[in-house]
DNA sequence: GCAAAATTGAGGTACGCACCTCAAAAATTC
DNA sequence: GAATTTTTGAGGTGCGTACCTCAATTTTGC
């Protein structure tokens, strides 16, 4: 049988209550009682209980996750990643709210997150750039007690107790090598494609991108980044303008979303499977196109993996148990269509009828 | 707060012990009364407390992992993995004890399984190839109540609970597309390279690799597998033999274990980077020839997520709860050097003196 | 309508732990 | 060495559930 608390009692020559506040590091324990206790624990291999434990304490996770409100696809994916991690979570005595922040307003986030240090929330995953009002607001959480995840995107100054994510310049590399193998030495222009280089990860991925292709596929030219501003027509017209200066087109990379109407001005120009199209995440709209061959490469994050990492690695800071790294380690993964993984099926095992009812 | 059972009890206007039989399909209810608790839970949405019901039930989870007693860095590779999930596992109450058979006597194994029923293991992993002794004993357990998944080989007619791995024919068609773009159209040979052609894996990946070279790159030619059968000497000289007829090899394909020797052979003919390599499995040494070019991509099952899968979906099976198939999906994993994850930490948490003491 | 059988209720104990109170014992101070 | 402070022990309660017993009630068969 595994040893509970009594048998470190007995085996200290202490009581129980000792051998319990020593578990709780409360106070009024002499140091040598404590030592006595410790050595105990190691000697019969004691290992906390955390169920039964939790059960006691009647803790329960509440946590809040964070997303701008920004439409895309990928934050959609995430978004349902959470609500089904969420979902599965609940047997587990974890609640999980999502927000939703004003993507523009640095204010609004701030506003949020001061209001649910109130709420009695435990640990928050957030995915926002790091601004100085969100490092502040993110310090006087942590100073609270409260566990502080940032999700995505990495928010390195911030305090944060761990990134749940992928380091997007290696990721970038990831994209920049598979082009230079897919086009295997043969000369040509790429072109590079990003919603906007304000954001940290398009440009990392940029300029992981660069460096492998400047370093290892000299024959190939990475053009100047077409930014869309999210204007379809923007892009579009840029994407016409562009190939008219490279006569060598032999491939385009995707920084973020725009795959659709980048796909649509490809095959306009007669260029749709004659280029090497390499883009990010895994969406709805990006697997279609790589099942049909418009799209050649995803190099993605899995979305599942992130948002059970997530819960799981701010549940492992609230009981303040070590984390397993291997399992936090968020790979970043090539999705050719043959090993495109089978559609999900729908996971609602125990639908919660209304998700933030407690508020 | 979260509804109890004696919320049920009070919604469905029964008492507790009838709640109780309802939950745990104990007999004695009458239809009709089962029909007015099941409404009520869903009415108020109650979701078991899976903590607090194992505590009660005093459940503790003895799994036993079997695998061939075979030398190689795959198997110890997964081992190790199992290993620590193990470790991690003690926290939740499940003990892990990790059992070795001798790969060429299926009855020793049969002997094995019939051993533990008796033993009092409620789960258990198996990594072997289907034969009809294995079948029966398999059926045997499931029989008794115990759970058993396959784990990297599938054993489909043994009504396992499931399958914890790849479907190694994508896995080829995976290397296959690789060597296929990597090459870019141009035309030459591809050596394949196995230990046997006995073994299930190796066969399903060689289907899969040669159904999309034949189909999407028709100007490669796959040659006949070389088998070494394990030993060394037989697999450097078929390495030798073989390139003298092929004079414009371009690619080497190995479905299994042999890595090492075919790299010296390589570097001996002077071919070292100058063909694609591509690989299955991540070990010491697939990494090492990853990191420093002698490989050029591996194709890959996360030994860490094997493990872990194997363990949750036992313990899943045990509590008779579903599974989330999402996170249960083994990823057919494209590992470039770019994409090269990490080398793990030394990840033991809580190193137990003695992992089997409970025998 | 009566006996037998089936169903239901009431209540208790236990799981491993957290957290509380109060008194007893030990250590410290002057 | 008496007064004070610190440390320790003994004991209880509850978390949400499982599982048990025994009696009370309802239903069924004839």
């Amino acid at each position: 049988m595994r040893p509970t608390v009594n048998d470190i009692a007995r085996e200290a020559g202490v009581s129980l209550a000792t051998v319990d506040r020593v578990l709780n590091e409360r106070p009024g324990v002499r140091p040598r009682t404590v030592q006595v206790v410790t050595e105990a624990i190691a000697r019969i291999g004691y290992v906390r209980d955390l169920a039964a434990a939790n059960l006691a304490r009647g803790r329960s996770y509440r946590i809040a996750c964070l997303l701008p409100d920004t439409e895309s696809q990928f934050l959609a994916t995430v978004e349902q990643a959470i609500h089904d991690a969420a979902a599965a979570a609940v047997v587990s005595r974890t609640e999980v709210e999502t927000l939703r922040f004003p993507a523009e307003d640095p204010h609004a986030l701030v506003a949020i997150l001061a209001g649910l240090q109130a709420q009695g929330i435990s640990g928050v995953a957030i995915m926002a750039p790091e601004t100085p009002h969100l490092r502040d607001a993110i310090r006087s959480l942590r100073h609270a007690g409260v566990a502080v995840v940032a999700l995505v995107s990495d928010l390195p100054n911030t305090g944060r107790d761990h990134f749940i994510g992928i380091d997007n310049v290696t990721a970038g590399r990831t994209a920049g090598v598979l082009m230079g193998r897919f086009l295997s030495g043969n000369p040509g222009q790429i072109m590079v494609v990003a919603q906007s280089l304000l954001s940290r990860d398009a440009l990392e991925r940029r300029r992981g991108f660069d460096a492998v292709v400047q370093a290892d596929f000299p024959g190939l030219e990475v053009l100047q980044t077409l930014e869309a501003h999210g204007s379809p027509d923007i892009l579009r017209r840029a994407v016409f303008e562009m190939s008219r200066h490279a006569p060598q087109l032999r491939g385009v990379y995707v920084l973020g979303s725009g795959h659709r109407v980048i796909g649509a001005a490809l095959a306009d120009l007669g260029l749709a499977r004659r280029v090497v199209v390499i883009g990010h995440e895994m969406t709805p709209h990006t697997r279609n196109a790589l099942q049909s061959g418009t799209i050649d490469a995803l190099v993605t994050q899995n979305t599942g993996h992130l948002a059970r990492s997530a819960l799981r690695v701010l549940r492992a800071r609230i009981d303040r148990v070590p984390i397993d790294e291997g399992q936090e380690q968020i790979r970043i993964d090539i999705v050719l269509r043959e090993n495109l993984p089978p559609m999900a099926e729908d996971p609602g095992q125990t639908p919660r009828a209304k998700p933030d009812e407690a508020a």
